[in-house]
RNA sequence: GGGGGAAUUCCCGAGUGGCCAAAGGGGGCAGACUGUAAAUCUGUUGUCAGUGACUUCGGUGGUUCGAAUCCACCUUCCCCCA
């Protein structure tokens, strides 16, 4: 099967400038692409997965990935994001975040072959008379108008530097083809438009052809973005997100979701999802399982998978190693009273959350309900093994004594 | 430049002087039902103490016994006219 058609059957791909031409591009292991990324956090998120998974099929197929950062892009700040007020990143932050995106993104491609650079490179002195005489002629703001992304933003109100964003990653796309060779952009199916501008600013000043290949916009059954929940974002830094979180969150994907993202974000083959796909009820567990497997290896490896699994196996099915369950270490001199256990490790926000959560009957510690907020535990809970807390149906956390 | 409107608890959104820790919905959390799913039903949802105290309604001052509610100034956002 070539690249493109597995995409295709995967459901990763959305739109291309001309399917054949990028069909004969991306099996032939000739194109030259960049994704850009914007360094705004020290991690990437779930939300970043489609297109470094797109990237590694693409690199597996023999083509050479250019990771765009966006230090250039980051400067002036996403402004659709209005409540972040743009609080201003420094040239160091963002590079260092460019940084740890490069080791995480390691993990995907591989990158003496793949290469990565920053658009602060050549944005941050861009002179603006220059800019407009050299690019801006290009653009006809009639045409950018009736463009969808902007259409719907003339209702809410949009600003010049908005307006500004597409003449911006036009021009990467430009400097990129004229100095790495690219030769298609890939991204989320929303940039379709700006990155249209690109292929479009490449073909007035140089009359050369260059391709975009979108990705589908990873939606949940319930037509959430992925990787938000109410803690906050899916991080892949292990510090930020625990490889058992990780697992978890999978894990939990809703039944209507299992096949949709094994296809798009795992590289299971075809015929084993086709498979699973006649399964139903309880035995859907099982793809859940793999789901949530294939993609913690994914991001941090096989033996942090196996923990991860391990763990759930202790806590969900009586049959695993509680070693790999969450742990807290506590210093116990003398007895501890539950709420401020829980409140310990990190379980609830607040006392008055530890006390609702007890009245309502939603807390086990050893197997054993805890009636009364005013329990205490002797420190010799705590060696060895320590005591297994049970919060609510799922959440499950072990505390032991400091060594 | 001129005129008008808005800012409320995680989000949306009611609330025009005491009965407001603040309606309703969403989301979250918990219980029941289950398959670590969904849907549904129930409870709960500022903090700390438990018949109470403290902090909160864009900011700063003021009026008042008493303010989310009234006044002044400031900040931000939106709309209309130019």
């Amino acid at each position: 099967m070539t690249v493109f058609e597995e995409l295709k059957l995967r459901g990763l791909l959305a739109q291309t400038t001309g399917e054949d031409e990028v069909r004969e591009l991306i099996d032939n292991g000739r194109a030259v692409f960049y994704i850009g990324f914007d360094p705004t956090a020290n991690s990437l998120t779930v939300g970043h997965f489609i297109p470094l998974i797109l990237m590694r099929h693409l690199q597996k197929a023999g083509n050479k990935p250019i990771v765009l950062i966006g230090g250039g892009t980051t400067m002036i700040g996403d402004p659709t994001d209005k409540t972040d007020m743009r609080n201003i990143m420094t040239v160091e932050q963002i590079d260092a975040n460019g940084e740890r995106f490069k080791e995480q993104m390691g993990r995907f491609i591989d990158f003496p072959p793949a290469v990565m650079v920053n658009n602060g490179d050549w944005l941050r002195n861009l002179n603006y008379m220059t800019f407009l005489r050299d690019v801006g002629v290009h653009f006809s703001v009639n045409q950018m108008l009736t463009a969808d992304c902007y259409r719907t933003r003339l209702e809410k109100g949009l600003s010049f530097l908005e307006f500004n964003y597409m003449l911006m990653q036009s021009y990467d796309f430009l400097y990129l083809h004229e100095n790495y060779g690219v030769n298609m952009q890939c991204g989320g199916n929303d940039q379709w438009a700006n990155m249209l501008g690109g292929t479009e600013l490449i073909r007035r000043k140089l009359g050369h052809d260059a391709h975009v290949l979108t990705v589908t916009l990873l939606l949940t059954s319930e037509g959430t973005k992925m990787g938000k929940t109410a803690k906050g974002a899916v991080w892949l830094d292990p510090e930020k997100t625990s490889p058992y979180e990780f697992y978890q969150y999978f894990r939990n994907t809703a039944d209507a979701d299992v096949i949709k993202f094994l296809k798009m974000l795992t590289f299971v083959p075809l015929e084993d999802i086709a498979e699973m796909e006649g399964w139903e009820g309880q035995q859907l567990n099982a793809a859940k399982d793999r789901l949530a497997y294939e993609l913690t290896a994914l991001v941090h490896g096989e033996a942090e998978a196996e923990k991860a699994k391990q763990a759930a196996r202790a806590l969900f099915a009586g049959s695993g190693d509680m070693e790999n369950v969450p742990t807290t270490a506590v210093q116990a001199p003398g007895e501890i009273n539950v709420i401020d256990l829980l409140l310990l490790c990190g379980l609830v926000p607040s006392k008055g959350e530890g006390r609702r959560l007890i009245e309502q009957g939603g807390l086990e510690i050893d197997g054993v309900k805890v009636e009364s907020f005013s329990e205490a535990l002797a420190p010799v809970r705590f060696a060895g093994d320590g005591v297994l807390i049970k919060k609510g149906k799922k959440t499950y956390h072990r505390a032991v004594s400091v060594k």
